[in-house]
DNA sequence: TGGAGCACCTAC
DNA sequence: TTAGGTAGGTGCTCCA
């Protein structure tokens, strides 16, 4: 099919029309962006003469924007719902709470504001949802009083409804009840074993979730009520988000199918606008039928601004001139909507949809439009959420556009834009800007590769290089607004490099399966979707702990945070650092520290505090004690609840594993690979989460134990090691452990290869194993042939793990070519310096190359760009002249190069180079450049 | 000049 | 209102 019949009469090169003018600087053959666009019309034509519309032609606007321009921006048409005959069936996918009027015939209270949950999602059929969920009320617990009967619940509540009522500055909701009920319930705390003594605790069940926390602080301060003495209560499940406390308690995980029954419904607005009592809803587990992903609409924007030159655009000033958008739903190929909305005229591009606007007021309004009538439910683009939507948002404030802050997808909610601050160890603090669009999932690319990913660069091309090998179109930022300025054709050069802005976020979260995996991890963990990129680790915790504590009538204590002391972490052997030129086979713990808390059934539930053994009248039998002097009872006793989440994430760690073996598609592997790693994360930071001091349930005592666990078995496998592996025993030679770190050991077997190496070495782990309780397991992992140990967390070495013929890979940990605080300039030394090194065996060959490669340095040869090493030394740089600064350069350069690749002793095997005898070799000519460079 | 203290980044 | 952990190498500044 003729992909340009469209396009009739416009030449392919239609830019090169246009070199002229001052922006003639750029290249104007038709990129391969272009015939990519060009391809989608293709497939685009049997789907157009169906539908008998012409979607894809140059429109200028001008006032006349209509919804209805391009029919297939709709969702498909909603079948008509009878709540008495039709059950609904929707993936939900995003899930918030709002205070609202009752509903007559929905549960709950029966006047006033309350709280509603709120799910949004699409039905298999592409249609949108958004149901409300009623009758849901916030509670916490506390610990009854002494001699609390049914006969005081009355009196209690009603004193602590006035003091929650008198301690409220303003009661702006004008609020007349804020403690719906308070009710005795058996439960049992789950910090610390008290042989299973269930209690009566009070359930207080709140009129809206703001109310939790002063009921709380009342209750903590210091409460009376009829005659009890004041005392002070202390509180559980107080801190749990509105969301997660509906989640858990109706079993609805993130992203999960969700059934509304036949008569257990009613539709209430539009279509698909659905009310539903809170315990008629079926939440289907994400298992079998129910793992498959709606068509979700992934919308996919970016903008351009017409700036001045070299000021960083400002939404007050300058005007938006462009914006691209590309619709695609989850699990298709390709964007089916491709549309960009232009300032001013722009020529045609195949494959692309052009609007045109005369009116900067009218492109905003025309495209919010766009936005509520493609409907997406996850929006994306790179670095949206702390540019393009703040500046459109400002922008259009600019412009007094009235219509335009209506993002969400529910009607008459301004979408306002929000400053915060997220600080965490592991993220540093970080500023964010925080737009609400109810409905929405706004997943921002940049976001996401900034959480998960560690690379060099986070511009949106270096990372469209990385993962894909393609770039943006070629346009440099200071001349848009002079194309802007030019005439059709360069506004259409502008417009395509727009749309590949909005393509390549699109590309990026299909090939690194983003929306997928975050599903996956929403779905294991029970949190929204939206938590996994606006929250931090905790939180995902809490919610699996809390859903298997309910099983079992336990209940979450509420901590103060306060910082303690530090606890001893890992053991990291002393290195025998050398060059090795025999193989060294490496042993290590599979998921350690979930492994030993599985072990030993270290939980919160599980831990004896200080005299509880003799109170409980427990026997030896029934407890261990730690290598920390603490003190777990067994699983035979009680079986922790942390040892069943693991558990959980462990099998579906192994059977992400076991997919990934069979996967032959290199793409796919790689997916299955970080999908078992974020489940691998997840287990880990069940441990994480007990040591951190400042989080909802820190418990030293089990971080402490599972450290202490750990530094005692990589002892331990040191020791059994280094005593079977003997020439006493009839091995070849005495094994020594040269490097260990936290839960793997660096063996030096004795034998001359690398099969032989790993034939002994999976022998050693399955012997060491067996001393060990399960499911702790030593796994033998691969080989290093040769293996450079430099320091601690400093080697590398060439990695056998498949195949004892060839190396998988050059594997580098700490040193500089795997950091990212120097220029690329040292990076790329020290990996040619280690390969020649480790590959060639050529340590004379690496000396020449770093000789060559400074003397270029110092003679002016290498580009001045490349040198920045650490925001220090940059600012060193600048200060210098720039040969003066290459010298200087140069210097750190020649140390880090001889630390790096010759750190070793001179006992050690370096026929002839050891680094003195090297440093001296250099020294004449490196004397020589340096003077000729300072001169 | 050498060591304490800090920032940064990584290993696990 | 919210935040996983410790160990450890390296380069830099500051100070005695």
């Amino acid at each position: 099919m003729d992909a340009k019949r469209r396009n009739s009469g416009l030449p392919r090169g239609g830019a090169s029309q246009a070199k002229r003018g001052k922006t003639g600087d750029w290249e104007d053959s038709p990129s391969n962006f272009e015939e990519e666009l060009a391809l989608f019309e293709e497939a685009d034509m049997e789907a157009e003469e169906r539908e008998g519309q012409a979607g894809h032609d140059v429109i200028p606007v001008g006032e006349l924007f209509s919804a209805d321009l391009n029919p297939r921006w709709r969702r498909p048409q909603a079948a008509p719902l009878n709540p008495d005959s039709d059950t609904l069936v929707f993936q939900q996918i995003d899930l918030d709470y709002y205070l609202g009027a009752v509903v007559a015939g929905m549960p709950g209270q029966s006047q006033g504001n309350v709280p509603i949950i709120r799910m949004f999602g699409v039905t298999d059929s592409g249609n949108s949802v958004c149901c409300h969920v009623h009758g849901f009320a916030p509670y916490f617990y506390i610990p009854a009083p002494n001699g609390f009967t049914s006969d005081h619940l009355s009196e209690f509540k009603r004193e602590l409804n006035s003091a929650v009522l008198k301690d409220m500055r303003s009661n702006k909701d004008n609020i007349s009840v804020t403690v719906l009920a308070v009710d005795i319930t058996r439960k049992e705390s789950m910090y610390g074993y008290h042989g299973k003594r269930i209690a009566d605790f009070l359930c207080i069940t709140m009129a809206m979730p703001r109310l939790i926390a002063p009921a709380k602080r009342l209750l903590e301060q210091g409460f009376k009520f009829g005659h009890f003495p004041i005392q002070s209560f202390s509180s559980y499940e107080a801190n749990i988000d509105f969301e997660i406390r509906f989640m858990v308690d109706s079993d609805v995980v993130g992203c999960c199918w969700i059934e509304l029954p036949k008569g257990k419904y009613r539709v209430s607005l539009c279509q698909y606008e659905v009310d539903v009592g809170w315990t008629q809803l079926i939440s289907h587990p994400a298992e079998g039928e129910y793992q498959r992903i709606a068509p979700l609409r992934v919308l996919s924007f970016d903008i351009e601004c017409a700036g001045r030159k070299g000021i960083f655009p400002e939404a007050e000033k300058d005007p938006v001139i462009q914006i691209a958008s590309m619709v695609q739903r989850q699990g298709e190929k390709e964007p089916f909507i491709r549309t960009v909305f232009t300032l001013q005229s722009c020529s045609s591009i195949v494959g692309s949809q052009v609007l045109c606007f005369t009116k900067e007021s009218q492109l905003l309004q025309s495209w919010a439009e766009f936005v509520r009538t493609v409907d997406a439910d996850i929006i994306t683009g790179y670095n949206i959420q702390n540019f393009d939507l703040p500046y459109l948002l400002n922008r259009a404030a600019t412009l007094k556009v009235k219509l335009f802050p209506y993002l969400g997808r529910v009607q008459g909610i301004k979408s306002v834009l929000r400053d915060s601050s997220f600080q965490s160890k592991q993220m540093g603090r970080r500023e964010n800007k925080i737009l609400n669009m109810e409905g929405r999932v706004q997943f921002d690319l940049l976001q996401v590769l900034l959480r998960d990913y560690k690379l060099r660069s986070y511009t949106l091309n270096a990372v469209s290089f990385h993962f894909l090998q393609e770039q943006k179109e070629d346009v440099q930022h200071s001349i848009i607004t002079d194309l802007q300025n030019g005439n059709e054709q360069t506004r259409r050069r502008l417009a395509v490099y727009c749309l590949k802005d909005a393509y390549l976020p699109l590309r990026l979260l299909q090939k690194l399966m983003c929306v997928i995996n975050y599903m996956e991890m929403a779905r294991v963990t029970g949190v929204p979707l939206t938590y996994l990129l606006s929250r931090g680790q905790q939180i995902k915790v809490v919610s699996q702990l809390l859903r298997q504590a309910m099983k079992q009538g336990l209940v979450m204590p509420v901590v103060k945070p306060e910082g303690g002391e530090d606890y001893t972490g890992a053991t990291v052997i002393e290195p025998e650092k050398g060059y090795y030129s025999v193989p060294i086979a490496t042993l290590d713990f599979s998921s350690l520290y979930p492994s030993i808390m599985m072990a030993h059934n270290l939980c919160y539930t599980t831990l004896l505090q200080k005299g509880s053994a003799e109170k409980l009248g427990l026997t030896p039998e029934d407890f261990i004690k730690t290598p920390t002097g603490d003190l777990f009872v067994k699983s035979s006793v009680r079986k922790g609840l942390l040892p069943d989440i693991l558990e959980d994430l462990l099998s579906a760690r192994k059977k992400a594993k076991a997919e990934l073996k069979k996967e032959t598609d290199p793409f796919k592997k790689q997916v299955l690979d970080g999908r078992q790693l974020a489940l691998k994360i997840s287990a880990n930071s069940v441990y994480g989460f007990t040591g951190a001091q400042v989080g909802k349930l820190p418990c030293l005592e089990i971080s402490q134990s599972v450290t202490g666990f750990g530094r005692q078995m990589i002892e331990q496998t040191k020791q059994l090691v280094e005593s079977k592996y003997t020439t006493a025993n009839g091995y070849q030679a005495d094994a020594k452990v040269i490097y260990g770190d936290t839960d793997s050991v660096m063996v030096k077997l004795g034998v001359d290869t690398v099969s032989r190496a790993m034939e002994v070495g999976r022998e050693a782990a399955e012997w060491v194993s067996s001393h060990f309780t399960p499911p702790i397991k030593l796994e033998f992992e691969k080989v290093y042939y040769p293996y450079l140990l430099i320091n601690k967390k400093r080697y590398a070495g060439l990695y056998f793990s498949s195949s004892a013929d060839t190396h998988d890979k050059m594997d580098c940990k700490g040193i500089e070519t795997v950091r990212r605080d120097n220029c690329t300039l040292v990076a790329n030394l020290i990996n040619t310096c280690l390969q020649t090194i480790l590959i060639d065996r050529d340590p004379q060959g690496a000396v020449a190359h770093a000789k060559e490669v400074i003397s270029d340095l110092l003679c002016n040869r290498i580009d001045i760009s490349q040198l920045v090493i650490t925001k220090e030394l940059t600012r060193t740089a600048q200060e210098y002249a720039a040969k003066q600064a290459h010298v200087e350069l140069a210097e750190r350069i020649q140390s880090m190069f001889w630390r790096t690749t010759f750190p070793l002793t001179p006992s050690t095997t370096w026929n002839n180079s050891s680094p003195s005898h090297c440093s001296a070799s250099l020294s004449p000519s490196w004397e020589r450049a340096k003077q000729r460079a300072s001169y």
